[in-house]
Order: structure tokens, then C-alpha cells, then sequence
DNA sequence: CCTCAGTCTTGAACCGATACAATAGATCGA
DNA sequence: TCGATCTATTGTATCGGTTCAAGACTGAGG
């Protein structure tokens, strides 16, 4: 049994004009203008590529122009809650114009982000939306020198990023509001876990929080603590052991989202830590589950499915009307939503009732 | 101000060529080749091309030479639990042979899945994992033909699928233990909320359930009411209210998964209906917040980044090494982890202590 | 002085499509 | 019957690179 048959090579454009009896500009106008092709040379064309089971080449075809009708998505993460919440968004404003979302994720790393940038260019996507990994932007401004649009997700930069749109939600006036809401609970050293601080949102966040401390007259060398750790719940309980081993040790924890405050509830709750008493957490994100557990947690909402909505809609102006189109920075405000991890309302009663 | 400045060319190769005074041939060997250039040309190319700042296109690199690197995943819904996890499994084995993986979803839409199918085969993407919306595997298998080895998500479907593989976790199986768990805490009278039972997951979750009841020794006609709903946790809420209305009432709900679950606890909660003495909730998928929820929930663990995994690792097996590849079936199992959400242990008593 | 091997460089074919100007045929009015 | 018009089709340049056989030059050896 010589299993190494017929290694068959792709069928290019030129093996189904061969077969249809015509010639490749007419399979093109097949697949491209189909209206001025003969209804009957039309049928028999596209049988034929039926047949042959015949996929354009696309990078043949975007070569000479044409693009496919995909946008690009890099996140930092496919796993959080903020890429699924965003991606969602976009997908509903680029459905409504019959593109695709084709999304990636750097996974925190320059070297990947470089890739899929690059990846998606190769692939004709006509417009990325990105979460950069670093504060430099070189890589996509040349993309867009190259001729893909890309949106970025942050604020504007100090520069003059004349040439892109950029959508984003105030994650210093978010984490802001968090530290201000938990200094006026009373706390004077709150913990802060933060993603690596390198990356854009969690220079932000350290920044509103900072901010916030001094606003409120204190003096953030001692009132703040910043931890470092993975954005996950484990991230979570990890951070905590190192947020409980200081002395004097803080009161509270501004959690960089959910799903580590979800680790930080589960090691709190191990250890016999009361919540918020002994110790107050806030996440960020407000996912759904938030609500619902146990301690009901104090979150940031973020208009994350507006975002992705507002996004691919730049994204789509920008490169079906690109005469019409005016590069804008688009902000949204994030919310604070206090609950009982962090406000000691008279819970006793209130559960006794 | 006309602004209609000069729409910067991109530079080609040739241009760098030109101002170098060398041939494109050398410009695209000091790119691809720089041993055989003398090293007095290599640099003035070098210069020539940073002076340009030149940037080659990477549709054209690539049209000779053949495939991309990256590999595509089609999800039914980019905002699932399952999705995120399978995800990010795919990615850590990719990752190790320096793949890129690229997601997009179908959104339970047929038509959708088929225009992913397109764009990503007509990207070059090496392999594909599909999470198939329907029971009919054509256009998938159309794929295969064309080239394009694709791993789908589900069972081994009955016909003989010898020309690809698949990775799955047993949800028949998943789902009656559920049932079976919901039986054995006495419950005679059961809810389970299905996504589209058309598609393959709601199918095989709703032939567990039956199935386990039958076991069971329950008639299904009236042990078992189906409800069906999005698989988010608004969806949740209203199946709730669907299943509230059923008399005689059930005593346990089922739900397709923890966001469902999540609703449905929430719309209990406001209800003043307790859980689980009034009403049993089970969820699906074990996420990372199902311990800490108000009520700990009863979930189906299922091994998502193992199952994803796996997938690319068969992906990669695939692509790389076709001789040596034969064709595999995964199948994972899921276990159930009960929590009190539909056991009432002896909460009071826990509680008090 | 000539040959030969070795080092660089280059012209041109090629990848797989698109798009445009040109052509062939059919239709029609005068 | 003869252009004029239309419609359907096609030849071919083109996109921006890669690749490779062949050419130009150099220096050593005979």
C-alpha cells in the first residue's frame, strides 16, 4: 500500500479555466464580476470549481488589491473578561456590515504581538483593533503606514496620533475611584495587585490609584502596597500571600480585576479572613458572577460591549468611507459599583431580616 | 492648507534597490540571505533600506512560499467559558511550536460558520478546530478535501470519520451524571435549560438527561421539562421564569452552564426562593467562580485546556509530519463536582458553627 | 598569459491572482 | 449590406517580492 499517492498540489485559477475551457480572466470575472460573465458560461465555471473543489489563493488575491472582508482583534489575553466582553461588541457592530472578527491574542508578549500583527496584515485583515503590550506604538503606527488602519485600545498618547483612532475607558479614574472609595471607608494602607505594571492598563491603574491616595492626603511610600501577580483567581490567592505577610498589614485590596479578587475571596475565606472587616476587596471588571457571590463585590464597570461596538465601528468607517473619516480618540467612563466586600453595611442585620 | 499632501508610496523593494545601486535581487538577498552579500554591500543596503525605512510586504514574501503559521479555531460564541479555556489550551501548546492562533466565531450561525470556514482557509491557515453548529460535518469535510486538515469538537460521529480527528468531552455523559445526582438527592421533577438543542452540545446534553432518568426508572415525558434559552445569564433569568410557571413546579433546574446557572440563582435570589431547599440549581463547567458564589454551585468540570490542547497538538501533527499522522479521536470525561447548591447539607448547622 | 575556481551580483522567470484594454461575435437600424 | 453598439471573452501587464541559473570579476596556479 504506497500511501505517498498524489501529494495534490492546490488547484490554482489556471487549472479551472484549463478544465472549463476558458480563460483565468474569466474564472476572475467569475469569482469577482459576475454579472458580465454569460449565465451559462457562469454555471459551467462554477461547477467546475465545485468540482475541482477550487479556494482562491487569497494572498495571491490581496496582493493585487482587493482585501478580505476581516477585521483583526489582538488582545493581551484570550482569557479575560474584558477581550470576551469587547469582542462581543465588535462582533455585533461588524456583523451588521457582514465582516468577520478574526481575533488573537499577544499573550502579554512583544515577540507574539509583532507576529500576529504581522500575521494579520499578511492575511489582508482591512483594520486591527489592538491592546498594545508596551507604552511604544512603533509597530502599529507602521502598520498603518503600511496601509491597515488599526485602532488602538488606550488612551491618546502624549504624542500626536493624528493618524489612528483610539478607543478607551479611563482606567486611572477607574482604579481612582475604587482608592478613593476605600480611603473614605476608612482604610489608610490598601493593597493594590496589579498585572505587570510594564503593560498600558496596569500603568494606569497603579497611576489612578497613586493619584487618588495623594488626593486624599496621604502619602502613597506607605499607604499603598503594589503586588504583582497573573490576572487569574490563582494570581489572586498568590497575591494575597504576599499582601498578608506585611507588616502593618493593609486593611484592603484593590484587585486588578474579578477573577483575581476571586482568588483573593477564596484564600481570604480559607484562612478564616472576615470580608470586609478584616479585610476589604474591590475587583474591576464587575463580571456577572460578581453579584452573586458570597460577599457581594465592589467592581469597576466598564462599558467593555460599547467599546467594541465603537471600536468596530471606526474600524468599518475608516475603511469604507476613508475620505469621510476623521481619526477620533473615543473615552468612555467606567462606573464605580459599591457592594458589601468593601462597606461594612450592617450585615447582621441586614441577613437576619 | 491642501492637505491632499503627498499620499507616501510605500516603498517597494525596488526603490531600496535604486537608491542602493544595487539590483532587487541583492535587496532581497541581504533580506533573506545575507551570507552570500560582501559585507561592504550588505551594509549600504542595510542603510539604504533604514534610510527608507523599508518594510517588505509580507503578502508578497509569503505567495511564493507557501503557508502561513497559524492555525484557526471556530467557537460557537467568543463570550463562553468553554471558548476562553479551549483557547488558551490551543495557544500553550501552539505556542511551543511557534504557531499563532487565530479565533473567530460562528455565533451558532451556519451561514457565519461557513464564511469563517472561507476566510480561513482562504488565509492559508495551516489547520482548523471547529466547534460545529450543526450535525451535518460537509462543509467541514469539504475542507479536508481542499486540503485543510480540520479537528472538529464532538463525538465521532456514527458514518466513519477516518479522514480527520476529534477532540471531545463526553457531554451525554456530563449531563446525566447531573440528572443522575439530581434523581438520587430525590428530585422527581426537573428543569434543564438548553441552549439550541439543534446544535450538537444542546443535543447531546439533552440526551444525557433523558437518558439518565430513564435509567432512573422516571418516564422523561413528565420527569423532564426542557427549556430553552440563550446560554448567558440573562438567559438564565428567563428561563427562570418559564420554568416557574410549569405546574406542577420543578424542584431542580439544570442549567446549560454556570452563567445560566448564575441568572437563575439570581432570579431565586429576588424571588426569596432558597437554594437548594425550594429549588436545585446545577450549572456547567465548573468556572472559576462556582466555589464562591453566595450558594457554592454543583458543576460538571470538564478538562477545556487539556481538551484544547490536545486539539493543537493533533493540529500540529498534522501539518508538520502528514506521513506519520493517523487520524485519532479524543475523548475526554467530564466530572461532576456537587456542591451545595443542590445538596442540603446541613447548612444551618454549618453555617452556625 | 591563460585557465580555473571562487565570490558577488544580477536578469528574468515565477508565485496566483486582478483588471483593463482590446477583440470577437451577435444584434440592429438605416 | 454596412457600420454602430453591445455583450461576452481574453491577452497581458501588474502587484512586490523570491529564487536560481548565469554572468562579471578577482586572484591563484600552471
Amino acid at each position: 500500500m504506497a500511501d505517498g499517492q498524489v501529494v495534490r498540489r492546490r488547484v490554482r485559477i489556471r487549472d479551472v479555466a484549463q478544465a472549463a475551457g476558458v480563460s483565468v480572466a474569466t474564472v476572475s470575472n467569475v469569482l469577482n464580476n459576475p454579472g458580465v460573465v454569460a449565465p451559462e458560461t457562469l454555471g459551467r465555471v462554477q461547477a467546475t470549481m465545485e468540482d475541482l473543489s477550487f479556494v482562491p489563493n487569497p494572498l495571491a488575491r490581496q496582493l493585487r488589491g482587493g482585501r478580505t472582508r476581516a477585521m483583526g482583534a489582538i488582545f493581551l489575553d484570550v482569557a479575560s473578561p474584558f477581550h470576551m466582553e469587547v469582542a462581543r461588541g465588535m462582533e455585533d457592530r461588524l456583523a451588521e456590515d457582514g465582516f468577520i472578527l478574526v481575533v488573537s491574542s499577544s499573550d502579554r508578549d512583544t515577540e507574539k504581538e509583532i507576529g500576529c500583527l504581522a500575521l494579520f496584515e499578511e492575511q489582508g485583515v482591512r483594520a486591527i483593533l489592538a491592546q498594545p503590550t508596551s507604552r511604544d506604538h512603533t509597530v502599529f503606527e507602521r502598520a498603518i503606514e503600511r496601509g491597515t488602519p488599526t485602532v488602538l485600545i488606550g488612551p491618546a498618547d502624549g504624542g500626536e496620533p493624528r493618524d489612528r483612532c483610539s478607543v478607551h475607558v479611563d482606567n486611572v479614574r477607574g482604579s481612582g475611584m475604587v482608592a478613593a472609595h476605600l480611603v473614605a471607608e476608612g482604610h489608610r494602607r490598601i493593597a493594590f495587585t496589579n498585572d505587570r505594571p510594564e503593560d498600558r492598563p496596569g500603568e494606569n491603574r497603579a497611576v489612578g490609584v497613586r493619584e487618588a491616595l495623594v488626593e486624599a492626603g496621604l502619602d502613597p511610600t506607605d499607604a499603598l502596597i503594589e503586588v504583582q501577580g497573573v490576572p487569574d483567581a490563582d494570581g489572586g490567592e498568590e497575591a494575597l500571600d504576599q499582601v498578608l505577610q506585611m507588616n502593618p498589614r493593609p486593611t484592603a485590596i484593590a484587585c486588578f480585576n474579578d477573577y483575581v479578587a476571586l482568588g483573593v475571596l477564596r484564600g481570604l475565606q480559607r484562612r478564616g479572613i472576615s470580608v470586609p472587616d478584616e479585610m476589604a476587596v474591590a475587583g474591576y471588571d464587575d463580571t456577572e458572577f460578581a453579584t452573586m457571590l458570597g460577599v457581594p463585590l465592589t467592581s469597576v464597570r466598564m462599558p467593555k460591549h460599547q467599546l467594541g461596538y465603537a471600536a468596530a465601528d471606526l474600524m468599518i468607517e475608516e475603511t469604507e468611507k476613508p475620505e469621510e473619516h476623521r481619526h477620533r480618540h473615543v473615552q468612555f467612563q467606567p462606573e464605580l459599583v459599591v457592594r458589601e466586600s468593601t462597606r461594612p453595611v450592617r450585615r447582621s442585620a441586614a441577613r437576619r431580616a
